[in-house]
DNA sequence: CCATTTTTTCCTGATT
DNA sequence: GAATCAGGAAAAAATG
């Protein structure tokens, strides 16, 4: 897929087999996607807005150096990239319109290739990294989602050790839908029985349908313009909610942390340079360690959030202030089976 | 904008 | 020596 840079609008054009282009337009808060013919647009495909944005900043636009704006390049990159609109995937007319962003309204177990290669894009869009290193990458994540969901954080930093860190953040974040404009409730429609994807729909659905229909809106032909009513931003999980909430999901717990002992509230850092990391990638710190993530841990000491340890590293209790830690299966040994 | 709380950064020193 | 733990101090960021 070839992508070209217009400066004057700030978007992405890149042409499509069938001779039709589509063009990348991150404009505000507005992640869109146009679909144009013979540079007559014939209809947006998709307006929404970015799943991650009140995760924390706005979108920023492709970051292009200093020098090459002030040349105004048309940048051409070529990514390898299929052509994600390929007529034969689609059956009718009507879902012959593209869209790019099916990835976000599915479990990444259910992601294609072309499905994943997509949310890539999309991530390199929102973290600002140039395209080009995209070129490098993608073929690393060449994947479907069943597979890709499968790596880990060090699998995704082999990958691309700038921001394999960042790129496994994003992805746990759409896996736990907590920023996430759209609920999997009616995903997959014919699987209704797979265990994920009931969690995830039952956990989530009813705080995210509230918003959830308000995205997927079409829009109004031309650049979009910023949206005037904004929605409430998400509220940040405090750091000992970070911690809590790690242990009551069955992807890093007991991975990553664990229960020493359930009855005391006593747990054990496992990765706990992971978890730091993880940390740091949600507020967008890449200098996060646990070194630093540790001293705000004992801050809480004086609250009652947690109460130290002695002689154990790594080893943390929490207090009597600490709240939601309620499990019937601690370390998810029964759900093993 | 202000006050307060939470988190980050840095550091010295102790312990494992 | 490397990691970790304890906190003080200060600043930054977030929140109300």
């Amino acid at each position: 897929m070839k992508l070209e840079h217009d400066m004057e609008s700030d978007s992405f054009y890149t042409d499509q087999t069938n001779g039709s282009v589509l063009r990348f337009c991150n404009y505000d808060d507005v992640c869109s996607i146009d679909h144009f013919h013979s540079n007559n647009k014939i209809s947006p495909v998709d307006c929404s807005r970015d799943p991650y944005y009140d995760s924390g900043k706005p979108l920023q636009l492709l970051n292009l150096d200093a020098q090459s704006k002030a040349k105004s390049e048309i940048h051409n990159w070529n990514i390898e990239i299929e052509d994600p609109y390929n007529k034969s995937r689609y059956s009718s007319d009507e879902d012959m319109k593209p869209d790019c962003n099916s990835w976000m309204r599915k479990p990444i177990e259910y992601w294609d290739t072309l499905e994943t290669k997509s949310w890539l894009l999309s991530s390199f869009m929102k973290l600002g990294i140039h395209y080009e290193k995209l070129c490098t990458v993608a073929e690393e994540f060449s994947m479907p989602g069943n597979k890709l969901v499968q790596l880990s954080l060090q699998d995704f930093v082999n990958r691309d050790h700038d921001n394999g860190g960042r790129l496994y953040e994003i992805l746990q974040e759409h896996r736990d839908m907590k920023y996430h404009s759209y609920s999997f409730a009616k995903f997959p429609p014919e699987c209704s029985d797979d265990e994920t994807s009931v969690t995830i729909s039952q956990n989530y659905s009813d705080e995210e349908s509230v918003i959830s229909t308000d995205y997927i809106k079409k829009r109004q032909p031309g650049r979009p313009r910023s949206l005037s009513t904004k929605q409430k931003p998400v509220k940040n999980e405090r750091l000992w909610e970070y911690v809590r909430n790690l242990l009551l999901n069955p992807k890093f717990c007991p991975q990553w942390i664990c229960w020493e002992d359930y009855e005391k509230k006593r747990f054990r850092f496992v990765k706990s340079d992971c978890v730091a990391k993880m940390w740091g990638s949600r507020k967008h710190n890449p200098d996060m360690t646990y070194e630093k993530f540790s001293r705000a841990m004992r801050y809480y000491y004086k609250k009652g959030i947690f109460v130290a340890v002695q002689g154990r590293r790594l080893v943390y209790q929490f207090g009597p202030a600490a709240t939601g830690l309620e499990t019937d299966d601690p370390n998810f040994r029964k759900s093993q089976f």
